[in-house]
DNA sequence: ACCTGAACACCGTTCAAGT
DNA sequence: ACCTGAACACCGTTCAAGT
């Protein structure tokens, strides 16, 4: 059997052919949704796919991520969660620091509005809060984000909005424009809802088998081991252990905010 | 020729050999310097090799981080730098992950050991200075030292010991406990110099093609435009553009050492 | 006992060929 | 015009074989 039809898609939507050597069924290639399977024979179903679009791809990219960290992110699991071939991605992003910055684009997305009839306190304190709730969900757009600044890439328009927002809110609080610059610095990526630790809390991991005795411990780092035992301690009446993150985040919140504050007087 | 001789390591240090395919040149196996080759003919010169130890494995992944960023770091650069097979690296550092612990190690063992004769706050000021040049002599610490923060991985001995020196400082300085805790968490990786910026620099950049339009950007994004030009005006009489980041980083940093003597002075 | 080449299971991306 | 398989140039690491 030889037999080849081919319709152009400007006309009808679909390229239809019978490939060489196969197994002599119809197939049909809609324009936009990739390949669809048609059989010759009636009754039988087609099976149409989803089409592929930039959505898909960065709702897949976020899931994978959220479930495994961005080190579990790659371009061919992707592909494969979609079941599709890697290269498909590639005409919805341009590479893979396009995806990212999509991510990070729809993340931020996230974030609530600004609350408008507040003072500017309150309304950059909220609006941190609810970007430090988006994190706590997608906790790879942390390191998502440094890698792009760290790379020198424009922000995403996303960023530059929220951005934007927040220095009009210092602007309306009475803030001069100097002022304003300084703190943003001030506030850094702490703006983003990070909390910057330089510790990781460890209660919650398997005891390391070549982990350094209590008393080595105690002897080398003898103020570490004081501060680890008084947060301990002051932990045993509430459930679980290590310190509250949330509550210490709302601490160095409140501290900047306030010496802002603080520095807005005498400016 | 077919002569082999082996000379066990255990009395000599040497295993001698000649290979079978070879040149018919005798070489010599040293125990732990790698092999030589020797020259069976008199007056030839050896040629030895400077035994690779983890000290000269982790020199040559810093250098080849400071030059190229964290990416251009491979096993397999570092070992084509000391003219070595990749899988030589494997005798010095278990895997990458602890080669990245070294290196962290041995730049935050670069920052100046505290000074003995001053109050809390200037002490804690200086040595956070120091980390801040350490940071700028190598970029690349910043990101690693967070990945490995991410990993959930144990702090490496320098970083412990730094913290434990910083966390004494607060304690000799009539902190309580308490507040020591918060202060860590307040200053975060700022301890370690980090400038946790959201923006970074773009005016020595090449101009993008695709960047935005002036006017678009005023219209879309206009206090970030206000404030971008308000900078960059204060800077005109200043060589250079942009804005200062030593002097925001510490504008940032004294904002958070005046909150925190504040808060020591009611708690 | 030490060292190492080849191999394995990945990765992002290019490119020519298929339809 | 769209999609895709094979290939390229990497990567960290395992493992059996060489000496």
């Amino acid at each position: 059997m030889d037999v080849r039809v081919y319709l152009s898609w400007e006309w009808t939507g679909w390229t239809l052919y019978i490939p060489p050597g196969g197994d002599g069924r119809l197939r049909a290639l809609p324009v936009r949704e990739g390949m669809v399977e048609m059989a010759t024979q009636a009754g039988a179903a087609a099976k149409p796919r989803a089409p592929l679009s930039k959505e898909r791809v960065l709702s897949a990219a976020i899931a994978l991520a959220d479930e495994g960290g961005v080190d579990a992110l790659s371009m061919r699991k992707i592909a494969q969660m979609l079941g599709v071939v890697p290269m498909a991605l590639y005409k919805h992003v341009a590479n893979k620091n396009e995806l990212l910055d999509g991510m990070i684009d729809a993340v931020v997305g996230e974030i609530d509005p600004p609350a408008g009839d507040t003072d500017w306190k309150t309304a950059i304190r909220r609006r941190v809060l609810s970007a430090r709730r988006m994190l706590l969900r997608h906790p790879w757009a942390c390191e998502v984000v440094e890698s792009r600044i760290k790379a020198r890439a424009m922000p995403t328009p996303a960023v530059m909005e929220y951005l934007d927002s927040m220095i009009g809110i210092f602007r309306a609080g009475g803030f001069s424009i100097d002022l304003v610059h300084h703190a943003m610095h001030v506030m850094g990526s702490r703006l983003l809802g990070f909390s910057q630790e330089l510790f990781e809390d460890t209660s919650d991991r398997e005891p390391d088998p070549d982990a350094m005795a209590p008393q080595e411990m105690a002897a080398r780092y003898p103020h570490v081991t004081e501060l680890a035992m008084a947060v301990a301690h002051s932990q045993e009446s509430v459930v679980g252990s290590g310190c509250d993150d949330q509550f210490e985040f709302e601490f160095a919140l409140d501290l900047t905010l306030d010496g802002l504050e603080r520095l807005r007087g005498t400016t």
